[in-house]
RNA sequence: GCGCCUGUAGCUCAGUGGAUAGAGCGUCUGCCUCCGGAGCAGAAGGUCGGGGGUUCGAAUCCCUUCAGGCGCACCA
């Protein structure tokens, strides 16, 4: 019996007590679906629902006696085994141990599908992350975006919802051109302009720019700038995007910001914005009226000067999203942008749309690792590359998705290298590589899952541990995507490793294999149906966080 | 000054109105003839920053206050 059955048999308790008069209560007062959770305790049973006590007053009665009758209707239901009413009208329902155990039959085949539902179908987002300047390489914070994003990107399809991750490159304005002035000068030695970029790395852009056109020295300055920045551009979002790949961080889309300029598209965002009425001319400048919905104040589509702001960009990017089809737009921001939320919610309110519905912005907050080194090459900033090489990919990964992205982190970079309890990724991986290990040797023994599977057998309590929380995965996912909350699943593999660990460390005789002169009986063959039950909730949650589930380690 | 985020065990952090607030580390005590001890079981450790309020019930919601971080461009 799944969470899902259980709401429903609640719910239909209900609906009889309301029809024969038991339960005074106004139709629209029953919900659809009745909330059920885990309890803390075990002795409070596999599921508990607070229904009653929500319910009671609406009713007029108190929590207790409708707790009671329905507790009595419930009784009735083929899976349950006992509910008991306690506290202030808490139901406490413990479930046959056939009922439970089912379900480890029931993941196994499901396999990778297993955690997949539709509670996002229909949906269709564009997941905007990272999107840092191609005028440097990649450090923690965007390594924290790309961890977070891309686990969300997955957990987002895994809930059903159609997602298309995209990378904004912000290669147009006048930070493009300080990029170019500065690998000129690295390359011909002269002065790096201001407000340009200092770090090594573009020494080293300097001499593959040069490789490519030893003629730059000699180019009329304008021209040599344009060289190199165009050169420098496309070598180093080459890097980013062989960095972001070696992260296992894949975008669906790369979207240029000079190609809103070239195509027009600026032009025409403010001419649609001005038909929607918000547009105005004030001191030479074009402005966007804004503070007609979220903003504190109006901002600037295009200069005294004529010029496009990085604003109007911003507009007509929106736009495309729009055009292009998604109705949802999230964009994953670092803390230093949140001054930017209001203007990007007052865009999508000026272009008609609802800033409740159709654009969500999430905010990171930074992150530092300690003992990390800091990179020479990039100016004091901790390397993307660098902390992968140094860490691995799987361990930055799993550590930076284990937590919110809301709050400000500190991690210590000899704890993400340890083997030990003390790095989750590590404790998580080993009971994947444990299961199967127990696989192994029930290969070897000769225990096959097709001979045997009798689920009252799975009876003992760390097993039925096992099983609830097993059957609380895909609510985990479906959660974690509702909320934007990645670290939820995460969170959730930590707690089944643990208890997969207890099982099998809880009791020698809660074998899935025989002892060497034992033979073979169905409740090894049952158990390791629910060892392999663990085996494929593990690696279905790694996947979803972009971390490999290895058979050894 | 205004706005956003954060404040939970010695440390790093979970906990989107429920029962005795949890995990890991660190500190103690136990558990290996046989599936991976990279593990498990137990103990100790808390005015959930402070103060009000909402309600059957608040770490969670509201107000206020203190502390820390970040942001308030015709920059990108």
């Amino acid at each position: 019996m799944t969470p899902t059955e259980l709401s429903g048999a609640l719910s239909a308790a209900l609906a009889a007590a309301v029809a024969d008069g038991t339960l005074q209560l106004p139709a629209d007062a029953i919900p659809a679906s009745v909330h059920v959770e885990r309890p803390r305790q075990r002795e409070h049973g596999d599921w508990a629902t607070n229904v009653a006590l929500q319910l009671a007053k609406k009713a007029g009665t108190t929590p207790r006696t409708l707790a009671e009758d329905l507790a009595a209707r419930l009784g009735e239901t083929r899976g349950i085994k006992s509910v008991d009413v306690a506290g202030p009208g808490f139901l406490n329902i413990t479930l046959d141990a056939g009922a439970a155990g089912e379900l480890a039959r029931t993941i196994v085949e499901a396999g990778s599908e297993y955690g997949r539902t539709g509670t996002l179908a229909g949906q269709v987002i564009d997941l905007e992350y990272i999107s840092a300047n191609p005028t440097g390489p990649l450090h923690i914070g965007h390594t924290r975006w790309a961890a977070l994003g891309d686990a969300m990107a997955r957990i987002l399809r895994a809930a059903g919802a159609d997602v298309t991750a995209e990378y904004y490159i912000n290669d147009a304005g006048a930070q493009m051109d300080r990029f170019g002035g500065s690998i000129l000068a690295r390359a011909t030695g002269g002065e790096i302009p201001e407000g340009g970029y200092h770090g090594e790395y573009v020494k080293e852009l300097a001499v593959k720019v040069l490789e490519r056109r030893p003629d730059l020295p000699e180019l009329p300055q304008d021209e040599a700038i344009a060289v190199a920045r165009e050169e420098g551009y496309q070598l180093q979002l080459a890097e980013i995007r062989e960095v972001l790949e070696g992260f296992g961080v894949h975008f669906d889309v790369w979207f240029s910001e000079r190609s809103l300029h070239e195509s027009g598209a600026v032009e025409q965002a403010v001419d649609r914005l001005r038909e929607q009425g918000h547009v105005f001319d004030s001191d030479g400048a074009v402005w966007l009226r804004t503070t007609d919905f979220t903003d504190d104040k109006d901002r600037v589509l295009i200069r005294a000067n004529g010029e496009p702001t990085y604003f109007a960009a911003d507009a007509a990017y929106y736009l495309s999203k729009k055009d292009r089809g998604f109705p949802g737009k999230i964009y994953l921001l670092g803390a230093d942008h949140h001054g930017y939320i209001n203007r990007l919610k007052a865009i999508a309110a000026c272009a008609g749309d609802d800033p409740q519905q159709n654009i969500e912005v999430l905010i990171g907050q930074l992150v530092n690792v300690g003992g990390a080194k800091l990179s020479k090459r990039a100016g004091n900033i901790i390397e993307l590359r660098d902390l992968v090489e140094w860490i691995g990919r799987d361990a930055v990964r799993y550590s930076l998705s284990r937590y919110p992205a809301d709050t400000p982190l500190e991690l210590q970079g000899e704890d993400m290298l340890k083997q030990t309890n003390d790095n989750p990724v590590f404790y998580v991986q080993y009971a994947h590589s444990r299961t199967c290990a127990v696989d192994r040797n029930a290969a070897e023994r000769g225990v096959r899952l097709e001979d045997a599977f009798d689920p009252s057998l799975l009876n003992h309590e760390s097993e039925s541990a096992l099983l609830g929380r097993l059957t609380e995965y895909p609510r985990i996912v479906a959660q974690a995507a509702e909320l934007r909350e990645p670290h939820r699943v995460a969170r959730y593999l930590e707690a089944l490793a643990g208890d997969y660990h207890s099982w099998y460390n809880d009791d020698a005789k809660l074998r899935a294999n025989p002892y060497p002169d034992e033979d073979v009986t169905d409740a090894h063959r049952t158990r390791l149906w629910l060892n392999d039950a663990v085996r494929t909730v593990l690696a279905n949650g790694l996947d979803l966080l972009g971390v490999s589930a290895p058979e050894r380690m």
